[in-house]
RNA sequence: GGGCGAUUAGCUCAGCUGGUUCAGAGCACUUGGUUUACACCCAAGGGGUCACAAGUUCGAAUCUUGUAUCGCCCA
């Protein structure tokens, strides 16, 4: 075997990928065994591996691959949905290149080159996870508008209306003027930005006297259909029942008393305009006042503006101040910071607009969906996310579905003068249609609406589409309720909860038990990260460069549910190192020759039992936070275990002698251990535990599909001897660092007659270790052997002598016992203190006032035994 | 304005049910180390008033309240 000292990940990651898919571990398909399954979050069809997606993505595998092992069916579906605004806005923007307008192509057209544009690069994500080592199950990819998907929103759809759950409505939207479409809540961007704050004078009708608003948009007024004051405000008392004329456009318009007017932001009196701002809007229906548009679609002004008609609002802002300062009604104009909403795809400015839009009636589908996160039968992880649920839920709006694109599902609504018929095919809107106006209808009588679905209307039915579920109920049976769902808490709104809706709205089951919230990564200013603000490493170049694994590793080392994740490349570099590390371990016990008739040594036989001891203590507690979610304590738990104490302490202690062999049954356990080790991280660090799996011994299967190991019960008293033993190993190293001693410079070490861990019945296999890890020739008991010449230490509260045959730094060494006895003393108060306390003695636990009384026992002993080093050293 | 969360070592973060020498991990730092597992390493070590204040309790990093600072979400 030609080992290098250097793992290097990249060769064996392809190969391993490519072994699993070929032997089909990946796939799943129901059989009588435990269902595990997961939907993958849809990436964007236009999207590339992005840090999130790795955190994700990462968690994900760990979890599907802890399952495989544990001999679950485990089923993790991947897919991409069509992202309607982000393709279209690519779609548009490459056949700009290609001189080519929309507007030239008719819908089919379109539609044709976005498919190809899909089919070449929509799938890059799917290939890029594959790199990540994703073991999702590749057969079953799903995207939201291929045939499947799209039966089972169009399905959806019907379903809704024709359970009274779906109308449509004119409301006031999010417009994005430039896109022309409208824009869901998280579609838009609010920020602080520098404006200016203009006070515009009305005057009052019949009368000299003027009355004066303040507006951020004054190229708004000719839409104005009222003036509205608080109630309370006693400066504009007098006016009630008056009007105020409109200025430019000289119309009149009521003066109104509401209670949303803030009496002392500008002038307290607020010009209203119900079509063009959405408090506006809920003052104007209060007060049924009439609402004027004076915007067209793309943002410029109309005819009823009858003022800058045609001109850009902007434009049209900077003239209209103009005209109003020209005619005296322009009183001041201050600068100001106020929020302004933003697509988050074309950064245009968002326009409020009313708009005819078709809506979900959101209230009787929140309710079973709010109750099952309230007592937990859908389970989130962690738990504080249900305060965000819970409040959302409470407030929740109805959701804007209708969107004015042409990528997506055409809604299947059909109209015929003021009638609707909403139908899967025009087939059965046409019969509709018939029946409705008693005569035959013509098929090219019916128009179909020309606007298309939400993107999240298909996402949010994904956990019973990707098993077809709206057709058959085979796989659904089996698959669902999916068990888990990760996703970042960013979409608990957009996504988790409307697919706990969907899920009881068609299925009356939950569509996942638990939800795992991930955390945003970000960058070491804490800054989420971004492409517009360039902070995100490349994903892919980030595997080059630390392996797949050591990238999961930095991602999952430092990433606790809903915390958010600081990036930083150093954590890959941990992960890189201890693949290094495991490699090694490998290369060590491979290169020892293997002695058939050498007998094993008592002190690898005390290792051996130990290091199961250790592994099945870990396993116990990686099992913990496992089902807690908690990923990266479990991993840390894992980490600790195999550099920790399998490398440093159980690979020395059974280290042959130089250039010595190493006996069999000593070899067959540890690499039996070390497979097992491999296994329990396989779920984190799949690539290199599958290698260094292969090359420990024959194996008859794959670490990607072994059995994972169970722990069995714990010898404490072993577990803590070793302890002690290891204590005094790191004492006598630092006694000897201390000496300047080299590593080949052996010494003698004698104990008290009454150590009680030399005396069982394992102490020469305990003396062999410790011998052999601290580097001591001889070991035995003091007896009657003088002590001028040693250096005694303590090692918890057993005392030591060291024959070292160098002197040692004797005013450090007294310094560092004065301390320590400094320490003990005032640990010692506070356990006398709280041990004279009448109310902790009667009050505390019985084992918790026992454990101070030793405390202060072993304080004591220590404290003693130091007090006579000190006295022998000075 | 409403809500949520955070504040622990130089940095990034753990610390679960209040109780073990509970103040911990990694990185960074200091000292020493290269006869063959690994310098992507080994051994040993230094480093914290747990943001601040009050309270509950026999006992608080942990529970309560307030204050400060920061972050995020919603309006």
């Amino acid at each position: 075997m030609d080992m290098n000292s250097k793992f290097s990940p990249g060769e064996i990651e392809s190969k391993w990928y490519s072994h699993w898919e070929s032997k089909g571990y990946f796939h799943s398909e129901p059989d009588e065994r435990e269902a595990f399954s997961i939907v993958i979050p849809p990436p964007n069809v236009t999207g590339v591996l992005h840090m999130g997606h790795m955190l994700n993505n990462t968690i994900q595998d760990i979890l599907i691959r802890k399952a495989r092992l544990e001999g679950k069916n485990a089923c993790w579906v991947p897919g991409t949905d069509h992202a309607s605004i982000a393709t279209e806005a690519k779609v548009v923007g490459m056949l700009r290149e290609e001189g080519i307008k929309k507007s030239d192509l008719t819908r089919e057209q379109f539609l044709e080159r976005a498919f190809e544009w899909k089919e070449k690069y929509g799938g890059i994500i799917l290939k890029q996870l594959r790199r990540l080592g994703a073991s999702c199950d590749w057969e079953r990819t799903a995207f939201t508008m291929d045939e499947t998907r799209s039966k089972a929103v169009l399905k959806a759809f019907v379903d809704l209306y024709n359970a009274g759950k779906l109308y449509r409505g004119k409301r006031m939207v999010n417009w994005d003027p430039q896109a022309k479409t409208v824009l869901s809540n998280e579609e838009v961007i609010h920020s602080e930005e520098s404006s200016r704050l203009f006070k515009v004078r009305y005057q009052i009708e019949g009368s000299d006297e003027y009355l004066t608003i303040a507006t951020t948009r004054p190229e708004t007024i000719m839409g104005d259909s009222a003036i509205a004051v608080h109630p309370e405000d006693e400066r504009y008392a007098h006016l009630k029942g008056k009007s105020a004329i409109v200025p430019l456009v000289n119309r009149r318009i009521p003066i109104i008393f509401d209670e949303y007017v803030t009496m002392d932001f500008g002038t307290g009196a607020l010009k209203v305009t119900p079509a063009h701002d959405v408090n506006d809007y809920e003052i104007g229906k209060r007060h049924e006042l009439e609402i004027i548009e004076i915007l067209h679609d793309d943002g410029s002004l109309n005819e009823a503006a009858q003022v800058c008609v045609g001109e850009d609002r902007f434009v049209a802002r900077k003239k209209v101040a103009k005209l109003l300062e020209a005619e005296g009604h322009l009183v001041e104009v201050e600068d100001y910071m106020n929020k302004v909403g933003r697509s988050e795809r074309t950064n245009c400015i968002i326009e409020p607009k009313l708009s005819l839009q078709w809506y979900v009636d959101m209230k009787a589908l929140a309710k079973p969906a709010l109750e099952a996160v309230e007592s937990d039968e859908v389970a989130f992880f962690p738990k504080n996310q249900k305060n965000l649920y819970r409040h959302w839920m409470e407030n929740i709006r109805d959701w804007c579905i209708s969107r004015q694109l042409w990528w997506g599902h055409q809604i299947p609504a059909y109209y015929l003068e003021e009638h609707v018929f909403v139908a899967l095919t025009l087939e059965e809107a046409v019969e509709q249609a018939s029946a409705k106006l008693g005569r035959s209808v013509d098929p090219s009588e019916l128009k179909q609406d020309e606007d298309v679905l939400d993107t999240w209307f298909s996402s949010w039915l994904w956990p019973i589409t990707v098993f077809d579920g709206f057709s058959s109920r085979e796989e659904l049976d089996y698959y669902y309720p999916t068990s888990v769902l990760v996703t970042g808490w960013d979409i608990i709104f957009l996504w988790v909860a409307r697919m706990i809706m969907a899920g009881y709205e068609w299925e009356k089951v939950r569509p996942f038990k638990h939800v795992y919230f991930t955390g945003m990564v970000r960058d070491k200013k804490g800054r989420k990260m971004s492409k517009s603000l360039g902070n995100s490493p490349d994903a892919l170049a980030l595997i080059d460069k630390y392996g797949a694994d050591g990238v999961r590793f930095g991602m999952m080392n430092s990433s606790p549910a809903g915390g958010d994740l600081l990036f930083d490349e150093k954590l890959c570099e941990q992960g890189r190192n201890f693949s290094n590390k495991i490699w090694n371990a490998l290369k060590l016990v491979k290169m020892w020759p293997v002695d058939s008739k050498k007998e094993t040594p008592a002190k690898n036989t005390l290792a051996i039992e130990w290091l199961k001891n250790k592994f099945s203590q870990t396993l116990l507690d990686v099992q913990k936070n496992f089902e807690a979610y908690r990923l990266s304590e479990a991993l840390t738990q894992i980490y600790s275990f195999i550099w920790t104490d399998f490398c440093s302490w159980y690979l020395e202690m059974i280290k042959p002698e130089y250039e010595g062999s190493i006996d069999e049954a000593t070899l067959n356990a540890t690499l039996d251990i070390f497979s097992e080790m491999m296994i329990m991280l396989h779920p984190y660090m799949p690539f290199v535990t599958e290698e260094v799996f292969h090359h420990l011994k024959e194996q008859s299967v794959d670490c990607c599909v072994a059995n994972y190991p169970t722990a069995q019960s714990l010898d404490e008293a072993l577990l803590s001897d070793i302890n002690q033993a290891k204590e005094l190993i790191t004492s006598t190293r630092d006694v000897r660092n201390k000496a300047q001693l080299k590593k080949s410079e052996q010494i003698e070490l004698f104990y008290d007659d009454s150590n009680v861990l030399f005396s069982t019945e394992r102490s020469e296999a305990m003396k062999q270790m410790v011998m052999q890890l601290a580097g001591i020739s001889k070991m035995d008991s003091k007896g009657e052997r003088a002590d001028d010449d040693l250096t005694a230490f303590l090692s918890g509260t057993s005392k030591y002598y060291a024959q070292l045959n160098k002197e040692l730094d004797v005013e450090a060494e007294k310094q560092k016992i004065e301390d320590e006895i400094q320490y003990l003393e005032g640990f010692m108060k506070s356990a006398e203190k709280k041990l004279s306390n009448e109310r902790f003695v009667s009050n505390a636990p019985e084992a918790v006032v026992a454990k101070e009384r030793k405390k202060l026992e072993d304080g004591k002993a220590r404290i003693k035994i130091l007090q006579e080093n000190l006295s022998k050293i000075s």
